[in-house]
DNA sequence: GTCTATATACAGATAGAC
DNA sequence: GTCTATCTGTATATAGAC
């Protein structure tokens, strides 16, 4: 007996799937719905319009990157959170080799067009960024450091995605998650507060 | 007196602004006729199909990348070179802003889609990561170090287009410059050539 | 809620007069 | 070499029977 959320939680997995493969504007309603099993005409029953897919695919990102950032939270470690989030699966590593990263991807694509998707895909993002300043705090950096070090780890993460993307090699990744790993590693925090300043910072990345 | 080449150019430039702006997939012919000021019909006369004109653009890209890094070699420290690079002009941080990295989000868009044009796109990057490469060298890193501190370099430079990009704030790629800019400096390269291994990196950037 | 048939718009590409 | 008119395919989206 399937029940409306059936086929809209399989025409959104679909979705998320081959938006990632092949990019948002060439993603089309007839594939998704033909990936999901739902008559196209369907379609419209459950989203009113493209954009309303994109919107649930997003919701969906973030949903699944609460979760995975909640599961890290369970670390105690700062640091070892910041490790583990650069843990990827093999199945990921292909991935990324072969459709770049899901998100960074979306925030390139629909970053250009505005519009409520891009907001949408650039609040991820952002969350992403105040997971990571969370940690640098606790990892006794003041706020204004810890969010430009935040930058700093999900700039070099994001590049890392897409050369190891252009250059269709899972290695660029296990190179480049090292050294930023490295980075951190060396990372000195300053635990009075009133030292961390701007200036200090880049004293702290070098 | 109208040359051939006159519209064949009119058309590269304006292609190469649309889809800096809207992407590769979103920018139709007929808006870049219209943009060039030929008519529809006469842009077959010069390029074959779209993929002609997207690689035609990439070609011009290289052109200027070409002509960019090698007035940067006038430079005479590689370290000053490095830093150059990363010198934009007002103009230059507005349209990243605004619309991203032209190269990266070639790479992006295309590189799931295989083909020419992924290729094409991929190389360029792929020589401005040879070309870093071959500061580092001058630093005194020894091959393979220098290799994979350029990948880190373009890297680090990548994702900070596309934080810029998705936040749509030039004051992160000032930021992020800085901060990279601090990594370059403290940078310590191994004169001896043996010991630059790759153990020794992970060092050298830490 | 479901699905077929179709409207509407516009994309890339071509024909052929000039 | 140039440009108008148009072909063809396909995208999003809708109508309406069931």
């Amino acid at each position: 007996m399937p029940r409306k959320t059936d086929k809209r939680i399989r025409l959104i997995e679909a979705a998320m799937v081959l938006i990632h493969q092949h990019g948002f504007n060439l993603t089309t309603l007839a594939y998704i719905a033909q990936e999901a099993d739902v008559p196209l005409g369907n379609v419209y029953y459950y989203f009113k319009t493209k954009e309303a897919i994109g919107e649930a695919v997003i919701e969906r990102h973030a949903a699944w990157y609460t979760e995975r950032l909640s599961k890290l939270n369970d670390i105690t470690e700062p640091m070892m959170r910041l490790f583990a989030f650069m843990d990827y699966t093999p199945e990921e590593l292909d991935r990324t080799a072969r459709y770049g990263c899901a998100i960074g991807g979306l925030c390139q694509e629909v970053g250009k067009q505005g519009g409520s998707l891009a907001d949408q895909a650039a609040k991820l993002l952002h969350d992403v960024v105040e997971w990571s300043a969370m940690q640098f705090k606790g990892l006794g950096f003041a706020p204004e450091a810890a969010h430009d070090l935040a930058m700093h780890y999900i700039a070099a993460i994001q590049g890392m995605h897409l050369l190891t993307h252009t250059f269709k090699d899972p290695k660029i990744t296990h190179r480049e998650s090292s050294v930023i790993k490295a980075w951190l590693k060396q990372l000195k925090p300053v635990s009075d507060k009133s030292m961390a300043t701007h200036g200090e910072l880049e004293d702290a990345i070098a």
